[in-house]
Formats: C-alpha cells, structure tokens, sequence
DNA sequence: ATTAGCACTACCCCCTAATGAGTGCTAATA
DNA sequence: TATTAGCACTCATTAGGGGGTAGTGCTAAT
C-alpha cells in the first residue's frame, strides 16, 4: 500500500530524534520543521510545490509528497480535504518548539522597546505588572497575562492597622516585594487608634521578614496555645492578625490585548477565539498553567490540545517566571493560536520576564 | 415631484413634537418609533411591507411609503441601497429616546441580579467598582465602564507615611468614600519613622475631611509663604505633603465587556468596531464623557455622531453618575451599537448606578 | 531512492439567471 | 383630499455551472 516510513528511516543517516517511539530522519525533520515555518507566516495549508521551492535542500514535490505522506500518517501533519495543501498539529508544533535551542537573542530594537519606566512614577509592583503585560502585548500581538505575587510566599514589610468606624479597621500590608495590599477586616469591640498602633507595633516586630504563609501558621498556633490568653495585647493582636493576614484575594492575574486575538488572522473564525475568551473571563485555567509555570525556571510552552482546559485547547501559551532576589513571584505569558511565531515570542517572553524580574528586584524593599 | 411633507402636516391632528425647526404629526411619530423597535430587535433595514403588518395602526405599505419617503427627506431614515429597507439615523435615535419617558422601570428577575455583595468581603470602593461594571456588562451583553472617583474632589480620612528605606517613603491615602490610594515619593534626606509619624500626625490634624483640592491649595499657599519656614516639623509637613497629595493618577476607569462588542450581531463587521477599541485603549475621550455627565443627576445618552470624539461615532453610551451621601463620586456607562435596546438599557444603567450609590454611601467612611 | 508524469479532487472565482424585497410613481378609490 | 392598489423598476442576494488552480496519490521510469 504504502512504503514502508520504517524502512526509510532505517536507512537514514545523521542526527536523530527519539519522539514517542518512532524516529523521523534528518530529511524529515526538515521538511516538518519548513511545513511549520512557512505555516506560521502564512497561515495557510502548505503544498509540495511550494515548499520545494522555499525548502533550503534541493528536493522535488514529489519527494516531498511520499515524506509528508509519512509525516501525515505519524500524526503530524493533516488536510483539510483531499486536494489540500498540509497542516502541521500541535503533535508537530510540541517537535518544532523542541527543538529549538534556547530562546534566541532578541533584536536590539524591540529590546530597546521593552524598558519599565512606572518605577520613576512611584508605582508599586502591580502598576510595574500592568505596565509589563501592556507591553508585551503591544509587541507581540496578541493576549497577555500575567499573575501577581502571591501573597503566601512574599514576606512582610510592615503592616499598619487603622481604625475607620467603630467596628471597622483598615488593614495595611506591606511586603519586601513591594506588594501594597489593604482590606477591611469587621470587629465587634471598639478599639482605639492608640491601641491598634501598638498591636500593629507588636505585629511588625514578631513577624517583619516572615512569609505570609509562616505568619498564619504562627497566628494558628498561637490561637490554639492557650497560654497566651493572660495578656491582653497579645490575646488582641493574635485576634486581629489572624483576619488580617486571613487572604481572601486567591491570586489575582492581570489580562492585556485580548481584543489582539479577534483581530489576528490566525483565528480566522470569531467561534474559535470564543472559547478562549470565556477562559479569561473564567480565569482559573490560566492561572492554573500560570502557577504551573513558576515551578520551574526558564520559559515554558503549553501547546493547544495538552492543555487541561478544553477551552484552552485551542491556542498555545508561551509563559515565563519573574522573581525578585529571594522568591519566585508570578509568571508572565501570551496567550494565541497554536501557530504563533514560536521561535520569536519565546524570545521576547523570555527577555520581558527578565527585565521585570530586573525591575523588581531593583525596587523591593530589601 | 413630491407630495409636500409640510402640507400633510398642517392638517395632522393631536400631540406635536418640536423637533429641530420642524414638526412630526402623531401618525408619522408613530411609524418612526416603530421602525427604530424593529431595527433595534432585528438590526435590519425595516421595509414598508413588513411595518405595515406590525404596526399597531393599520395603514398599507403604500400609505407607509410616503410617511417613510417624508421622514427619509427629514434625515430620520437612510437607505443603504436604491431598493433596500430604511435604517433609522442617529437623528432619529435622538427622537427615540427624547420621546421616552423616564427609565421604566427594571423587570424584578433583572433586579435581583443587581446586587453588589462585595462589600461584604471587606472590599473597598475599586472593588465595588469593578463588581458593579462586570456586572453591567453581564446583563447589558455590551461593553460597560465606570470611571473611579475623581481624587480631587474626595475628602480626607487619613494619610500615613511609612518608611521603606533611606529615600523612599510609602504614602497612604484614605478617602472618606473608601478609596485607599498608596505610591511611593521619593526623598533627598532620610526621616526616621517617628518623625514621620508626627508628620503625618500634623497632616491629619490639619487636614481631615478636606477635600484633596483644597489640601493642595493649602500647602501650595503654605509654600509661598516664608514665614512656616522657621518651624521644623511644619517645613518638612509642607514638603512631604506636597509630594504626597500631588495627583499623579489622573482619573481611571474601569472597563468590562470589551469582548461583547465584537460578538454582537449589531456590529457584523470587525472593522465597525476596532475605532471603539482604540477609543478604549486611549481612554480620553471616554473619561470625558464620563465626567460630563456627572454635572447632572439621571441618565444621560450621547447618540453616535453626537460624540465628539469621532472614533465613539458608531456607537453610543448610555451613562449615570453614581454618589456618596455628600458628592457625585464618578460615573458609570454602557458603550455599545447606536441600534442598541435604548428602554431596557437605559433602565439598567440608572438601577445599577442607584445600587452602586446605595452600597458605596453604606460603606463609606463617615 | 528519487522523480517525472498523469489522473483525479475539491476549492475558488467568475459569470449568469432567477428570485425577491423594496421603492417610487400614477391612477383609482373612499 | 387622503389613502390605497397596481405596476415598473432597482438592486442585493442566491443558486447553479464552468474554467482555473493547487494540491494529492499512484505508477512507471530513471
């Protein structure tokens, strides 16, 4: 029926890549590698013809048809109709982002456009973050995000306590990163301003420099050890702190360029971009993979169908970490179709988050 | 060559409106508003044929065509071709909405989902916000905004200064209204946190419940003024001060729905709507309107060529202010088709901004 | 192992004709 | 005099048909 894919690549020679358990030759890897180039610029079904001619090794169409014949059969290329050019699958683009060295340099000039100036503003990280997702966004043409510290690991810089009515409290927390954060916490006894500054006092003095995490867990402690009851202000500042420090915001992201999606010529149809949009709205997909990506240094590459989210499956996420001196504090990615300039994005991602980290660290409070 | 428009309604009988320098008779008022209803719900042009089965007086599609040809010659009507439908102009939603009575009232089903819960997970007034505009835009299906209480006009609660290294000062403001504003200024000289609590101690002696205008016109005078500069304390109060209530966020605005715009049928092409997203993105000429209409109570409505701005001419908002017990805090809006559901819209905005009112006076500060 | 050649497929574009919704005008009618 | 029926006309939209084209798969020749 058809040639044996088996027996040509046993007869292949040079370098070679081990990909489930099949093997593609040198030959192969390239076509695959060109189909996928020239349909991330194109967008557009790739034909035998046309990739003979841009292909860099001297090969005729017909050739090149028995080897994307092989490549389609192994699932990395599909049509959609019969007397239609190729298409690579995410199968393909996980091969084609594999191989791929470690993100390229980025050219001086868009390197030059990414710069953070909202420090000199006086702004705090989360104006740093919008500012950073805005940009990268603008570059790349397509959704952004970007996931604020979370609150568990960053450590405390100060937190100030004050009294806005009789049964409210304004709590203040600041963090080493930079993080201001504020909420109302409710009370049923009066206290002074007096009286809150000197549990705030005591509160800064036990916990300065303890993670988020650390103090809570103090706090709990503290509540179920019982000794401490005797002491009035303790017995207060253990009852407050523990609202205070309870965090009732989850983790946040900030989103950027969504309208890029439904202007980019990739998505074609408004129907496939929907889905995604619904998972912004919804927002625990992406911060799923967010969070997934901070485990690990370095850029990181979710391609349509391996996403866990249905709605996700549709387009591919290119995320990086961003850190200060001591922790690693969100991550940053785009969001867009699975045949997005991979080689490109990945750099600027790559470099985005390295400035932000730069920035950062530049203006924490340590 | 026409049948004179003018000389049918000298004998029209009934209720005239004055529209421009020239009148509309009762029956012609008629057709017109139900050709805007059904263009509204069908956003398709509206023929004779058609109107004269669903119109409520029964008139023949010839009778029609002449009211139709009349108020086409009156810039009420447009064809998009030779043998098409009429489509209503903006004149003609002007028309509609003056002749609607104030907002009807919202159906009860759509009021319980009006409701604002934020508050009670200790939120402050940005949070109410963006609760208020998400919702809005959930039950509108159109792109909303809210544009946040304009910082000068706010009144003192209280200010802190915190020390977070040699040159950096965390400044924290707190509005009567709930806003809680913090940024960083930077210093020459390093303060010793007790120094700056007595600083900011003097500030909120001297400036509690003023407004940040007057604040600001205070110290400027304090400036001027030579003779405080013997005194320590004052001196640096007046300096710290002035970096600390110098605005430099001029007004935001919170925006959801974008996204709406594009999928709604009313804009069938993207290119309709990529001037209202730019529009968004340089926020301006939003936060303009939005600020004209908090000079008055009520809902107001800027109909596509109405707008200034030329790229919100293809559409029209539909905006309420929304208060404190003392001040008009910032307005709220829906952006979205010239052909949009002016009656429930209208209704929806003015519910919500009452709601948001209500929430945000329950919970402000004094 | 590669390639040239050929038959075949299916989309796309263009043209045409038919359909149909809608208008404007005129003449008849109430 | 206001309304309506009738008719000719316009123009968008749709369906159908043919040619062109980009592509494939297979086979036979190199």
């Amino acid at each position: 029926m058809h040639r044996g894919f088996l027996l040509r690549i046993k007869t292949g020679t040079g370098k070679k890549v081990v990909l489930e358990n099949l093997v593609l030759n040198e030959r192969a890897q390239l076509v695959l590698q060109s189909i996928i180039e020239n349909y991330i610029q194109s967008s557009e079904p790739i034909g035998s013809r046309t990739l003979s001619k841009s292909i860099a090794a001297t090969l005729s169409p017909a050739t090149i048809r028995n080897i994307m014949s092989d490549l389609a059969e192994l699932g990395y290329l599909v049509q959609t109709h019969t007397s239609a050019g190729r298409v690579p699958t995410d199968k393909a683009y996980r091969f084609y982002v594999n191989s791929l060295s470690s993100p390229t340099s980025v050219p001086e000039q868009i390197k030059q456009k990414i710069s953070l100036t909202s420090t000199e503003q006086g702004l705090q990280v989360e104006g740093i973050l919008a500012e950073a997702v805005r940009l990268l966004a603008d570059l790349t043409k397509f959704a952004c995000v970007v996931s604020t510290p979370k609150a568990s690991v960053s450590r405390l810089q100060r937190i100030e306590l004050i009294k806005i009515s009789e049964d409210r409290i304004l709590v203040i927390l600041v963090t080493k990163a930079g993080v201001v954060r504020d909420k109302i916490i409710f009370v049923k006894e009066s206290h002074s301003q007096e009286f809150l500054n000197s549990v705030a006092a005591f509160l800064n003095d036990e916990f300065e420099d303890h993670s988020m995490q650390e103090i809570r867990e103090q706090i709990h402690q503290s509540l179920v050890d019982d000794r401490n009851r005797y002491h009035d202000l303790l017995a207060h500042a253990v009852r407050l702190g523990k609202k205070a420090f309870e965090l009732n915001n989850p983790g946040e992201m900030l989103i950027d360029g969504q309208m890029n999606l439904l202007l980019d010529s990739h998505f074609h149809e408004q129907s496939s971009v929907r889905p995604i949009i619904d998972a912004f709205d919804q927002k625990n997909a992406i911060l799923k993979i967010l969070d997934d990506s901070m485990k690990h240094k370095g850029v990181h590459i979710f391609i349509g169908i391996e996403n866990d989210s249905k709605q996700l499956q549709g387009c591919s996420l290119i995320t990086a970490s961003y850190h200060n001196k001591q922790n690693v504090l969100g991550s940053i990615g785009v969001v867009g179709p699975t045949s997005m300039d991979y080689k490109s994005i990945i750099s600027m991602v790559d470099y985005t988050a390295k400035i932000l980290s730069k920035t950062i660290t530049e203006q924490s409070y340590d």
